[in-house]
DNA sequence: ACAAAAGTGTTTTTACTACACCCATGT
DNA sequence: ACATGGGTGTAGTAAAAACACTTTTGT
């Protein structure tokens, strides 16, 4: 039993996926996803964190359970069974992920543009992917990509990126107004050739309360 | 690497689930999912299918992966990890399940009311069935627990249930005339002491054209 | 001055909710 | 006759979508 991270990150307003370079067959030199095998006593998800941080320095916190991969020909050594996870850098995070391990390079890769790979991973970016549209609808998982303090445009930007579609500005800001989960920092984002925008940071007290009456993001 | 299967059923109106008496050891005489472990070369979609037939008789085509649950103290015999799968019988099909295998007994039990359970399957019926409310609102799964012919009461008595909270009786028919996914058969459902009731049949074409359109059920 | 993003309201359309009565049948 | 589920429409409310201009800043 394996286990595989998907990490994404908002890169120069990119939805960006990490990969590794393989060192060792199979598919030695072929991009794939950060990974490896569950130890003994390990749970999964400590597995998946550990395996994220061996092999491309980045030690995260959050992460869920995608999905399990199970066709007994993925893997040409054998029968493996991959269970996968999802994870996400915030966009203020500055992680140059350096190769370690079991990868010869790490890299960032426009979600939209990703190179042949390994194994089935393919496939489990498809699921991702998919996963991470339709979860950005309903949780808050779009404020976990922004990082702690964000102006409406980049917020906007990032829902954007993982929809694959504009958003009207006018109705986004108000859909966010109503839900009223965001509280002004005080603080300005300036040093830009353009009009100061606010910056705010997501109250996550409020949102506690939205959720324990069972409602969730209407986006 | 095990599966576990959780089989849902409308019972004489209650959401039931398919339980089995464990014959042996650990937990000999508890109640628990169907389910065993993954043969070296097979599929986990079908080892979860085999072990269902073999301990329960019943022989199904639909299921979906679930979850994986990976905590390394879930087996007292050592290291499992095992990988859920839902599945649903159709209400017209009256399978009597009977013993099999590693299974002393086979029982159906109500989905509200369930017994102590051997291993981490309460935690996993509880996942099952939070799934089972969400996916039943934006897809086809109302349509599968109903069967092949059903009257319109039939199939809100089946939302009632999974969703647990009564819907109101003009505005779930509206809804449903708006998705147009269902055709009459032409025929009755009668010999009750009833009004007799149309009997309508889930029009599979008619969805999948909605589908491609990227439009899903909005229950 | 200009380029670029910030910020802000109104109207229209659509979906959701609440609600009550008559109908057809078997017993 | 009666008990039981089948079947139907309307009005009010709330959310979503469409749509354009002014403001502020750095260069």
């Amino acid at each position: 039993v394996a286990v595989d991270a998907v990490v994404y990150q908002i890169r120069a307003g990119r939805l960006s996926v990490l990969l590794i370079r393989r060192e060792r067959a199979p598919f030695a030199g072929l991009w794939a996803l950060p990974g490896g095998f569950v130890e003994p006593d390990e749970d999964l998800s400590a597995a998946a964190r550990r395996e994220l941080r061996e092999e491309t320095g980045i030690d995260l916190s959050w992460m869920e359970q995608l999905y399990s991969f199970g066709d007994p020909q993925r893997d040409p050594r054998g029968r493996v069974i991959s269970v996968s996870y999802l994870a996400i850098v915030p966009a203020d995070e500055k992680v140059q992920p350096h190769a370690g391990d079991d990868a010869r390079q790490a890299e960032w890769f426009d979600a939209d543009h990703l190179p042949a790979m390994a194994f089935d991973h393919q496939t489990i970016l498809e699921v991702a992917r998919q996963r991470l549209r339709a979860k950005i609808e309903y949780t808050t998982l779009g404020f976990q990509l922004v990082g702690r303090l964000f102006t409406l445009g980049q917020l906007q930007e990032t829902f954007e990126c993982v929809l694959g579609r504009r958003l009207d500005k006018r109705n986004f800001r108000r859909k966010l107004a109503a839900l009223n989960v965001l509280e002004a920092s005080g603080q300005w984002h300036c040093d830009r050739p353009h009009r100061p925008a606010r910056l705010y940071r997501f109250a996550r007290k409020r949102f506690e309360s939205l959720r324990e009456r069972g409602i969730l993001f209407p986006f």
